[in-house]
DNA sequence: GATGAATGAGTATTCATTCAT
DNA sequence: GATGAATGAATACTCATTCAT
């Protein structure tokens, strides 16, 4: 597997498995359906992932790349900081073409995955909102102690927000006030969201 | 399955299943084990349940029966709403049998379950913690729109800090903070919290 | 079970494992379907039946019990020779009841009870036609040898197109020309038949 | 399954499924008794068939294959048309190994696979016999309208004939002499059959 | 006459993993 | 790098039958 050809062939698997698990879920997406998606032979898959859960890690792993840099992005850019914030919480709402299908995501198949993905995305995402919320403090923007915790816990009410899919906008209001009174922020601060969420 | 005796058993084996799901998981608990744990026949088990699924669904009833008496005996009593407010969250609180492998609450195997009793338990908590709020409300204790949203958030938050295990001092203090500041009450009214949780 | 009480019971428990093993075969229709829709026990089931098999043995019982009275009532009246033997044919064909479903009849859960009825049924019926087509040998009417064989070879033919539900009109001039052939009668006695079936 | 080892391996599972089928029924024979028999692994059972009821088709198109390939060649070859008519008849008659064990043949296990692949058999060997009718039609040898449904006929009594196993010199006698009537032969064309079952 | 709790052998199917070639 | 044949433990569920009360 040092061959660059033998690294993008596991990259195409990557993406097959990645989309397979999405839409099925990770429990009910056999190594059989795999291969047959991939058209390759059982061995081959054995020669590049060790094992199924290895796969499964390796997609995270993929998933997990791509939001960061998003969020990543947004707070290397030089936009006022309330809207950093919204970016860096955007990018941790799933893709359309997992949106698409986010009715799946509810399923209990998915469950796990989504709970993996889910705590490792909070892992990867606090340290990055945390700087940008101290940016705010620095402005004058926000005022608050504890940073750390009231950025995770933020995070994770956007987490319950887009998994449910079923927010209404007196929960987004609720939310955006929530936003802003644990931040210490001036009323009204982060209103624009609501225009961005949906 | 109509005597009392049928009753009993029925309930006997319900609480052995319950206890193998939450040390192992609902998943990694065949069948097979519960009867040999039961010391029953396989034919018997399938006398008082239809499907392995369909005891999961009992056992998530007796839990949740349990948990929304201890939240509505609270919220019949005389006390202060805020300590009717502390009363129903700690209902919502994992008893002693499974913090004591609250560990294995957090293993993969269990977020199946996990995940279906708590989306539930909040359907049973919400109405009732509402109910306090307006009483709060009505009492000048508390001074906020949208109740019913922000009951929800309230719960999300709260199952997040117990289902984590791993929540400090200071995650409380944010947790209570925002609490008083999403229903509008004066800073300090739910601080007796603070040494209510652990 | 001899008192008449018990009895009256037993012909009721006859019918409804009858309408079962009819509609959807005798393999599939568990005992417990049966005693859920006869509203009984099952301790109570095996009071009036030894066995499943038993049941079946009774219900073709009754199935042919019903069956050859028709045909025999049709050999005793003063009809004329070749409406007899129509009659006969007819008596074979299955009720009401049962031809509303007979896309059920060719249902592989079926065949198995479907053959056994069908080989008892012959061996029924075959006497008493072997006697009309004798009676019209002795009228004239038909001339032939053989007569046994020649009327369960007749009887084959009824079953199959019975059977198989997708006879059309140039089936029935085959079997109508066949049986005026075999019996040796003159060319058109039996033609009326065609009027008849369907 | 791609190579040419794998494909001797299936045939040689198919044909321990075909003679296990034959001799207890298909639905009295269970997988484990197949492997048991095949001294394989579970595992490999079902690498080479999706499903018992696939290895049953299976079993049945080999069956098929191998009569409608003996009748095929009856009617190519340069016969006069009674004896055709009569080899393609004898192709549809169980071969040595089948009715060696024809008593098993009625067991009600095997009525199940026994109506399928008679079904069948008629659906293949009928167009062959028609076209041989129809050759002795153009010869003069036979005198008839309905072909299709006379030879339709004729095969299902062959069936019967051959199921039974029981039929005598006399059932013979009335089943040529009605082939012959049914296709308008003169009497003693078809004769020799006599000769020939048994 | 009637009940219903208890049985346990039996069944088809799944699937991640291994390994000789 | 790649293949595909082989594995076997694991799993949920069925159902006719028994029998003490």
């Amino acid at each position: 597997m040092k061959g660059e050809k033998g690294e993008r062939r596991r990259t195409a698997l990557l993406k097959i498995a990645y989309r397979m698990f999405i839409e099925q879920g990770y429990d009910s997406t056999s190594i059989d359906e795999i291969i047959a998606e991939a058209d390759i032979a059982k061995g081959t898959y054995y020669y590049y992932f060790p094992s199924k859960e290895a796969t499964l890690e390796a997609v995270i792993d993929m998933m997990l790349a791509e939001e960061a840099e998003r969020a990543q992005a947004a707070v290397a850019s030089p936009m006022p900081v309330p809207q950093k914030i919204v970016a860096v919480i955007l990018a941790m709402r799933p893709r359309q073409e997992e949106s698409g299908i986010s009715t799946t995501l509810e399923r209990s198949e998915n469950i796990v995955m989504h709970e993996k993905v889910g705590r490792r995305l909070i892992e990867v995402t606090a340290p990055l909102l945390t700087e940008v919320v101290q940016e705010g403090i620095a402005q004058g923007i926000f005022e608050c102690t504890n940073v750390e915790e009231r950025v995770r816990m933020i995070l994770f009410l956007c987490q319950r927000i887009f998994d449910s899919g079923h927010f209404n906008e007196r929960d987004i209001e609720v939310f955006v006030d929530t936003v802003e009174k644990t931040l210490g922020a001036q009323t009204g601060t982060m209103d624009f969201i609501k225009g961005l969420i949906q």
